[in-house]
DNA sequence: TGTACATCAGTGAACGCGCGTTCACTGATGTAC
DNA sequence: TGTACATCAGTGAACGCGCGTTCACTGATGTAC
């Protein structure tokens, strides 16, 4: 071998890293071998040599952009004060700094529409590790039953990353600021109510 | 003219029209000039007759969806039952029809990421939109102060397109509509506690 | 230990396709007389 | 009312650029002897 054992393991890694922080700024139209390979301090004709296709990279750079934020999420989970979890976690997510920086920010809101158009085999892998977020964030949930923990959970990373796209679409003025701080309101008052209320929210045979 | 005097007109919405739905479903990259034309009834070559260039129709294709999209908010705020109108717009909004239907759903979701992509003055008219929006589903919220229904509304609107592409990027399974259901259940549980509540929810000021 | 050979990550020129854009032209209709 | 002319939305061939992909080649290093 030319380079050391892992040599080639690590120019991969590299390109597909940097792929994921292009994928989330700009989607999958800013993704250019060339580009890429650049970045990586190769020339465009390597690239072959680690991928079959531009579509295939695109593929592991969706998959890499999941993990990277189903990894921070446990960490926040496994960070996060016990019992007020939620709050800590929407507070260090919900921030300007996020909306700003798209690049290294959290995929879902980043990549959310585009998934779509991916292949099948990827959108498989890429709902999977939603489940994952999902069940890492009810874990940190008051109690309740894990059915219920599960649609909070649900809930509020829909608000989350809703709110983070939002935010985006505004802009970066007071208006955008403003979708921020009510993001954060809405997910700590959606909270507030599940501790308060018995199990079911369904029938009139709530608490008055 | 060769032509009654608003047949260009027309041509030019229609053009613009069917690229908004495109732009939804398939993003800025599925927009191509001899496409649409050809879905218009013409040849590649008269585009240029309606649109300084292929950015201008997208910008304009953006702006038409955003139009959509405040024109239906509206007629869901008109149309609700009042003191109820939330429950009958979220029941309305995240249903499995719209998850699947992106070409002719809400523009939020559909163009979410791509927004930031386009040029500062189409930004602003979208911002503008998205206030308007804002304002509309306000105005359905139980009194409190202005301020705060706003806040509400700014909560809901990113919970509810925030849930349908998470809900997309889901698939369209079991999981998917179960996300669809935590959506509509977390926007109703916020609302819930909103109206309990007294005016402010900063300090430890609360009921307890 | 030193030398010849094999390997293979990376190079860079070249290819070819898709697509946005241009342009000379067409022909149906409105207008002037 | 009829005829000649002007207009201009639309046509379709052609252009050219960007970019993904291919391919013959390189040269540094590991391995065999």
């Amino acid at each position: 071998m030319r380079y050391s054992k892992d040599h080639k393991a690590e120019t991969h890694e590299r390109i597909v890293k940097s792929a994921s922080v292009r994928l989330r700024e700009g989607g999958v139209a800013s993704i250019g071998v060339a580009d890429l390979m650049k970045e990586a301090g190769l020339t465009h004709g390597g690239f072959y040599a680690h991928f079959a296709s531009r579509d295939a990279l695109i593929d592991e750079a969706f998959v890499h952009a999941m993990d990277i934020a189903v990894r921070r999420w446990r960490k926040r989970a496994d960070n996060a004060p016990k019992g007020k979890a939620l709050a800590a976690i929407v507070t260090g997510y919900l921030t300007a700094q996020h909306r700003d920086d798209v690049g290294n920010g959290c995929a879902l809101p980043a990549l959310g529409a585009e998934v779509s158009r991916t292949s099948p085999k990827t959108r498989k892998a890429i709902a999977a590790r939603i489940e994952q977020m999902v069940d890492t964030i009810a874990e940190t949930m008051p109690a309740q039953t894990p059915k219920a923990a599960r649609r909070e959970a649900m809930g509020a990373l829909a608000t989350m990353m809703g709110t983070l796209i939002l935010a985006r679409m505004a802009g970066t003025g007071e208006f955008s600021d403003e979708v921020l701080t009510a993001g954060r309101q809405f997910v700590l008052n959606a909270e507030a109510t599940a501790k308060v209320r018995p199990k079911k929210s369904k029938a009139a045979t709530g608490p008055a």
